[in-house]
RNA sequence: GGGGCCGUAGGGUAGUGGUAUCCUCGCUGCCUUGGGUGCAGUGGACCUGAGUUCGACUCUCAGCGGCCCCA
């Protein structure tokens, strides 16, 4: 009966079994289901996971508008003939990309891509827009689905072969306008991983051979995965000049002179919800942070029978002080479940503060608060409920930081040679940081042995290998080191 | 890209060439609460297709789907 005992919670280990722990926490949370027969790698997203997603983008989208950026959308086809205009892009896709050949019942005359990215067809009408270096710098941002038929195996959220995500893509005068176009988004996305979403994040750019097809640098957020896996958790590029070349983007500067723009394009994708579910959660299910928790605080009443009313009067009183203030609440007052069932329930549901009420609570005017992450119970005073009740968010936002900080830092490790770098990566996981040649073929190697790739090297200004005298040479090859880079697994 | 494991009601399990079982699942009624298990009744499945067979959930093949390991 040891089985019966825990259906109705997650039954799957964590740490042992990460992959199906996290199918369990997606499914029996109610986030997301698997799509229909014969489409594998797509998922349905039920209204508590899309409600996490709709928090992503109510804080990004305040932030992009907050820094000149405007919400438009495109089509979700393009013309072939368009994404072929920047040959690095029909390259980098091509395996990825599916085809519309029909239209009702005729043969198209040109085949349309659904969208696996839309600079190709976004790109034509800034060329359009884009006359004067008045109209510059030019930023469109789109919410939207991207199709990538995927081979590899598919996990919901992390790789689905339809996802959603925003893309913003910008034309600016001058490379530098674009570069910091470029890290003002990333720093957005971090502060998006670890103001919202409570994840420490590590920031640099994918080495050159990784970048994204057509781009001068990519930038990106890692998150550590309690796997030891990295993710690339959001995304920022800086285009160069090629796909303005391309695609004709071209402005009249103060010398009436005719001169192609710089471009750039960032992205964050629902992948972030899967770092945010697998980060968090535990064996009880589902952890979320009050900042993007659907329900914020949990109310249950605990009553005899000889108390229910006023139980529930004030139980009542204290989730309609809490809704005025805007606190996402739900009062739970079935009255078929007993509270034991409710506290797991909410729990493998991830609501992040739970308030039990019963008869105790309502003859000392008090409330018991029970943080999720680690159950922690603290009795606090009825009045100003609301304000208590924030100042327990902070808590537990704090609380869940400090937990997947810890992991991080404990993380990162260095390495000098080959053996090193095999060893630290097959026995821990996580990251290795190390000196590097900047050769693409001393990533293979490692590539080759253990399945990890460089996914992260520092930026120019925080690398300390770079433009200074050292003795450091290259980990895997010997040769000397010009950059540091970091090793890990990833998703 | 290569290899392995797997697919049985909403969930969890078994098992057999002759249609299971458990549940904290659904529904109805009764019961009423400080960490999921009250009582009674009732409902519902063998991933899809082809083959073998008197008969396939079971055996064979293919497909679809899921998970894991390696590249």
């Amino acid at each position: 009966m040891t089985d019966d005992e825990q259906e109705l919670g997650i039954t799957e280990s964590k740490s042992h079994n990460t992959g199906d722990w996290y199918a369990e926490v997606v499914r029996k949370a109610g986030l997301a289901s698997y799509g229909p027969e014969g489409m594998s790698g797509f998922i349905v997203t039920r209204p508590r996971g899309y409600a996490l997603w709709e928090a992503v983008q109510n804080a990004l989208d305040a932030e992009f508008k907050d820094t000149g950026v405007q919400n438009a959308y495109f089509p979700v086809f393009i013309p072939e003939s368009y994404l072929e205009r920047e040959k690095d892009v029909v390259e980098g896709f091509d395996p990825e990309v599916a085809w519309v050949t029909q239209g009702g019942h005729e043969e198209l005359d040109e085949r349309l891509a659904v969208r696996p990215t839309s600079e190709s067809i976004i790109a034509p009408y800034i060329a359009q827009w884009v006359r004067s270096h008045r109209d510059l710098p030019m930023r469109v941002n789109q919410w939207c689905s991207v199709v990538r038929w995927e081979a590899t195996e598919t996990k919901p959220f992390f790789r689905t072969k339809e996802f959603l995500w925003q893309e913003g893509h910008t034309a600016h005068e001058t490379d530098e306008g674009a570069w910091e176009e470029t890290m003002l988004r990333l720093d957005q996305y971090e502060s998006l991983y670890e103001d919202v979403l409570a994840i420490p994040v590590l920031r640099g750019q994918k080495p050159p051979h990784d970048t994204f097809p057509g781009a001068k640098t990519t930038t990106t957020v890692e998150a550590l995965m309690p796997d030891g896996k990295s993710v690339q958790g959001a995304t920022s590029h800086h285009l160069g000049q090629s796909f303005a070349e391309a695609f004709d983007i071209t402005f009249s500067d103060e010398q009436e002179e005719e001169r192609v723009a710089h471009t750039t394009s960032w992205g964050v994708s629902w992948r972030c919800l899967g770092a945010l579910i697998m980060t968090h959660s535990d064996e009880q299910g589902l952890v979320l942070p009050p900042t993007v928790a659907p329900t914020q605080v949990v109310v249950v009443p605990i009553w005899q029978s000889d108390t229910r009313e006023e139980v529930l009067e004030y139980a009542e009183g204290v989730t309609a002080e809490l809704e005025d203030a805007g606190i996402s609440v739900e009062l739970d007052d079935r009255d078929e479940r007993n509270p034991g069932f409710k506290f797991n329930e909410h729990e493998l549901n991830g609501v992040p503060l739970r308030i039990e009420i019963g008869p105790n609570e309502v003859d000392d005017e008090e409330l018991t608060l029970v943080h999720r992450p680690d159950g922690e119970s603290v009795v606090e005073d009825r009045d100003d409920v609301a304000e208590t009740v924030e100042r327990h968010f902070d808590e537990v936002y704090a609380k869940l930081y400090a937990a997947a900080e810890e992991t991080l830092d404990g993380a990162v490790r260095e390495a000098d040679d080959r053996a090193e770098i095999l060893g630290t990566l097959g026995r821990h996981g996580g990251y290795v940081e190390t000196p590097w040649c900047g050769d693409v073929d001393c990533e293979a190697e490692i590539k080759e042995q253990i399945a990890a790739e460089i996914v992260m090297v520092p930026f120019e200004d925080d690398d300390e290998l770079i433009g200074t005298d050292h003795e450091e040479t290259c980990g895997v090859c010997g040769e000397p080191a010009e950059r540091t880079a970091y090793f890990a697994k990833s998703y």
